[in-house]
DNA sequence: TCGTTGTCATCAATCGATTGCAATATACCC
DNA sequence: GGGTATATTGCAATCGATTGATGACAACGA
């Protein structure tokens, strides 16, 4: 293993002091002869010279790397959304610490204060989806030293730049979508008891219902965990209905759907309709593709690193900034219209 | 935002020295009356004050941070193992710095740099899987400071730890499988022109061939990249062959054929077998479930971690460890038994 | 010879912690 | 009261950089 090389040493092979050597370096305008000049490069090069970032941060109280907690880096959508990210922050010259909390708001506390301490410039956090008792997150994140930019969920009641979907606008979306094509009697498998944005999902499921007057039917709406599993259990029931059309808020409950309907030799969009949520790889293997709300993490990372980006440079306002996208539908095989049949 | 606590101002308002105060927040054996640590703990709870780890590390020369590059967070294997990888390391009490390189060498070497610059103690490096020039990034890594283990891929020719699945063998098991169950014509589906791990994998697969006196058939072995529409144009022409297996020699890569087989109405294992690799979630969709070679993140990234914290302990050999795992073959129901018929 | 100007480079403080060594205070003994 | 032990705490250097304030030296003019 080599050694670390240090500016001091720097400095002492060539002859100067410390200052001069850092000043050259870091091309500081001063008065240093064109001479000595190369001679500081050359050498700084040939002994293979990187500044220590911690020693830098510390007095200059800034370190150019940014951090990210997210509730599963094993997830595809933050997965995507973490390399996106990354890649912006890079862009702009700074590293992107990137951290994984499981999704509860005590670790997401934890490794919040771990970046801080760490002496990241500003946080983007991804907070855990579920109901819980976030009241010690929230009091963190509001007497943070640094920025913080929340992405794709938030806290109630916090003051604090937001940047993230507009989830009720999705569930609004497809089962608008659904009606135009003439359905009228749509299910939804949603995860509305456990997770924040299912349950956005949900309301904007039944405004649509509610804004042409169709009835909001109990018996159609389908309790689904995140999980391919989950969704393929509480889909058996959803076939048992006359609904000629679902909504599935998520790609896992699609994928669980979808599972369920191949066993069960339904068809579709022949025997039933599908709108799915955040298209991900696996779609590809379906025969139709899947019609879905999409959410580019990509856009999601551009705007939140918008935000930072103007808070680092303190041309953030007083207030929190707030950003809401709206999602897209992305129409492909797997809904039928019915109105070329009336 | 809040201002940030340091130890002087906790010490100010204790009415002691700083170094009073560090010692007793550290717990260090020192004669400090029960009293004034008493005092010094409360105070520095009620300013909430943690340690800044940019000075620690400065003055500590460690930073109880790890660093990991992987070339492609987005990728599930990856995903998997960077998170299966945090998590081991903060039950040692070891922050994880994951970054994504985007696969090329270069990027690598500066990810390598920055993250040695930003003081991380170790390095986890996954390097691309392409053949490449990477003589600088080897330089680099045989010089480091600090401790690196590879991780599921190696650099030719770099003394350094090693921590990987046998891909060889991988290719063995799968292929000596399809023998075992009686088959004789196996085609084999991999990306040997530009990724190490497939022509080792491929390597497997010719050995198992040679081993029982099958012929090595240039024609059943197929080309693909390591994307699902890439293994969906190469399938066609595999499927024009005579063979009753195929050794698809990645999830994606068996993902691509297995969109060709349905398209084409073929059932699996009635009308060809099928091996994978890498089980990934979207398997769970396909019925029959697929045999595959599994290679579980989770394991590597223990080993991994055992190497680092070796090294970071001072108990590492002068000699680079090298821990070859062995992968697992999973057998599900795509892969049908002609012995039964004979 | 002294003062002025300009050029080139260095000093020393600072960031926020850690830690070996020295210092002070009190008690106790003869 | 002088000497020694013991219990507490503080000083100051250090880690590796950055940077405003200062110094040294030469050349030049008066």
């Amino acid at each position: 293993m080599a050694n670390k090389v240090t500016l001091k040493q720097i400095a002492q092979e060539v002859g100067l002091s410390p200052s001069s050597v850092s000043l050259v370096l870091n091309n500081r305008p001063c008065r240093i002869s064109e001479e000595n000049r190369k001679l500081i490069k050359e050498v700084a090069a040939r002994n293979h010279y990187v500044p220590n970032q911690i020693a830098r941060s510390l007095v200059m109280r800034e370190s150019r790397t940014l951090g990210l907690i997210v509730p599963n880096i094993e997830s595809r959508f933050f997965a995507s959304l973490a390399g996106s990210l990354e890649k912006r922050c890079r862009e702009d010259g700074y590293a992107l610490f990137i951290t994984s909390s499981g999704g509860s708001a005590d670790d997401d506390l934890e490794l919040l204060r771990q970046l801080v301490t760490r002496g990241v410039d500003g946080v983007f956090l991804v907070v855990g989806d579920e109901f819980s008792d976030d009241r010690a997150l929230r009091e963190e994140v509001s007497h943070l030293p640094i920025p913080a930019v929340m992405v794709d969920r938030a806290i109630e009641g916090l003051e604090c730049d937001k940047v993230m979907f507009d989830h009720e606008m999705g569930g609004y979306m497809a089962t608008r979508y659904l009606i135009e094509q003439g359905h009228r009697r749509i299910a939804c498998l949603v995860n509305a008891r456990r997770s924040n944005t299912g349950r956005k999902r949900l309301a904007g499921y039944e405004r649509a219902l509610r804004e042409v007057g169709l009835p909001i039917d109990a018996r159609l709406e389908f309790e689904s965990e995140y999980y391919i599993p989950s969704a393929y259990e509480a889909s058996e029931a959803v076939l048992a209905t006359d609904a000629t059309a679902v909504f599935a808020s998520s790609d896992n409950i699609a994928l669980g759907l979808l599972k369920r309907l191949h066993e069960m030799g339904k068809s579709i969009p022949g025997d039933i309709s599908v709108v799915s949520y955040d298209n991900s790889a696996a779609d590809v293997l379906f025969e139709p593709a899947l019609t879905a709300i999409e959410q580019d993490p990509g856009v999601l990372a551009e705007h939140a690193f918008g935000c930072m980006s103007k808070r680092l440079a303190g041309r953030g306002g007083r207030r929190a900034e707030e950003v809401v996208l709206e999602p897209a539908l992305i129409v492909k095989d797997s809904v039928l219209d019915l109105t070329e049949y009336s």
